[in-house]
DNA sequence: TTGTACGCGTTATCAA
DNA sequence: TTGATAACGCGTACAA
């Protein structure tokens, strides 16, 4: 009774208006001027019909954009099990979203066989992995890329943070309170994990690596468990992460330990750490401002203007979970 | 000297080939047998042009898909800060992912005024918000749509868990105990969190709401904290999550009292909590099956299929933070 | 202000 | 096995 049930197509609209095809498609873009009459015929025909506005596959094809961004983020699960991960996204998904982009997050799965995402920009944002399989394709279609804290690629734009330096000041703070003996706790392998260890290293070459785990409380909870159930030689343990930290300030205090009388514990991020009842000692660096730059070069790039490289600064706080190196 | 750099397209391709453009579509899709020489003369063209592979915007307009489904997730940042979200996640990907589908995560900002977004479907799992303003639009243009835990729209295939009678369950545990007055600590408005209050209402109509909050460490301490601190008259706290519940025994606990001996305390999802040591008395949910479940029934309406709607079932799992109500 | 005609890059149908 | 051609749904010069 009422045809094919297919969607109708701004071709039905015009019809049923009775008008041309280019004449309600600028009822709907508004790019040039249309007549108040025949905008609202093509509006009530649209109604009518039930015509979901234009289809965004066939806009993008002809505009050549498709209006969403991707983020790679690795593994999703240890991608958010980070809260470090979270004030950077929402930045980032705020200035895209006030740009009209959509904001395609991509897991791990999205790195398999997956088809090749129409996407206007890509965000590469994954911890604990070097490489992204599919990054080659985007780039061979001239997607433009953004990589925080990650690989050199050429081509695109990075956003990094002072993690050595920050790191390297953070140690010399334990130096000035005596401690010569440190242990670490590093991230997976990545960039930013061994950027933070050689600033490290600089302070104390000799640092002991506890042992790798995500930004996440029971992975750390394990390591340390098993390391400072032995009876710590150091006098401090330096985390990646206020996450790690936190976990480690918990497993010590479990096994009789002061903090900061026994053992000093610092982290890295400066996020919340509620369930603790203490101020870490950490290294801050503002998710926000990583977030804005990021979307903001991106947003650039896009837009087919150049993004210069960033260097996000960070700033030691002392807080009360180191102290003075406990006397041999 | 070498033209326009506009990346090639596969017309350039056949052409530099000379083979015609179907037959180079063919080589690259296999959708029709293509002889070995000829397949491979397309092949080294598209290499020598730096053809990046079919666009997949021309594609999709063709066929009609994108190849994207996108799960609504209401504001990111609360979203992930809750670890219940994330099994199910992982599940809900792993399974789009094997059939080949990318998954868009829409956050908030994506609901406001942003374009249409492709999609082949949509898993709609917003917490803490009652209704999506692009529900309609997508719906219009006939995406098939599955709600988790959420309103009973028409038209859609809901995933459902047996919230209500799990705590309904849960409570009668506690009037076991002897438990009389109870409080409770609810999410904020939306589907599950009602069910949660019905089921513990149907054994303690009189219970009393703390407040509202997000499955957030540091919101849910904040509740329990001023609520604890005028010495609760209430034997049991009963959470709507396992993070709410492990922050009311962290802030009771730091008030003086002793769980389970001056309060029990419950929680919802069986989440890990390993940063208390004690077993939270909770109700279990599989979220893996909840993602799975949802995942298949959006890949069958994806496909055409009818896609019935589902209830899981969940389990008492009763712990160490719930015990006999303290005497008067 | 409105209509005509073409192209975006691909896949599918049909003949050859 | 290959080639010509018509869609897919829309935006936009250009002409009227």
């Amino acid at each position: 009774m009422d045809g094919p049930s297919r969607t109708p197509t701004l071709a039905d609209v015009a019809s049923a208006a009775g008008v041309s095809l280019s004449t309600a498609s600028l009822a709907f873009s508004g790019n040039k001027p249309v007549s108040g009459a025949t905008r609202q015929r093509v509006l009530d025909a649209a109604t009518a019909l039930g015509y979901p506005g234009p289809n965004p596959i066939a806009r993008h094809l002809r505009q050549g954009r498709s209006g969403v961004v991707g983020i790679a983020l690795g593994q999703l699960s240890t991608a958010f099990r980070d809260p470090a991960a979270l004030p950077m996204l929402d930045a980032v998904s705020e200035v895209l979203g006030a740009a009209g982009l959509g904001l395609l997050l991509m897991g791990d799965s999205d790195v398999h066989e997956q088809p090749l995402l129409p996407l206007d920009g890509i965000v590469y944002n994954i911890c604990g992995r070097e490489s992204w399989p599919a990054y080659d394709d985007y780039a061979a279609r001239g997607v433009p890329i953004v990589v925080v804290e990650g690989p050199d690629w050429p081509g695109t734009t990075s956003v990094d943070v002072q993690s050595r330096t920050g790191t390297a000041v953070l140690a010399r703070h334990l130096a000035d309170l005596g401690h010569e003996r440190v242990a670490t706790v590093t991230l997976e392998p990545s960039h930013p994990q061994r950027e933070r260890l050689a600033g490290l290293r600089e302070v104390f070459p000799e640092a002991e690596v506890i042992g790798a785990c995500p930004s996440d409380t029971a992975a750390a909870q394990r390591l340390a468990a098993d390391y400072l159930a032995g009876g710590p030689d150091v006098t401090a343990v330096v985390c990646q992460s206020d996450v790690q930290a936190a976990a480690v300030v918990a497993e010590a205090r479990r096994l009789g330990l002061d903090v900061p009388g026994d053992l000093s514990v610092a982290g890295f991020d400066g996020v919340p750490t509620p369930w603790l009842d203490l101020d870490l000692t950490t290294v801050v660096q503002s998710l926000r401002d990583k977030g804005l730059a990021t979307a903001t070069a991106l947003l650039a790039l896009v837009a087919g203007e150049p993004a210069p490289d960033v260097v996000l600064p960070v700033e030691l706080r002392v807080g009360a979970s180191t102290g003075p190196a406990r006397s041999a």
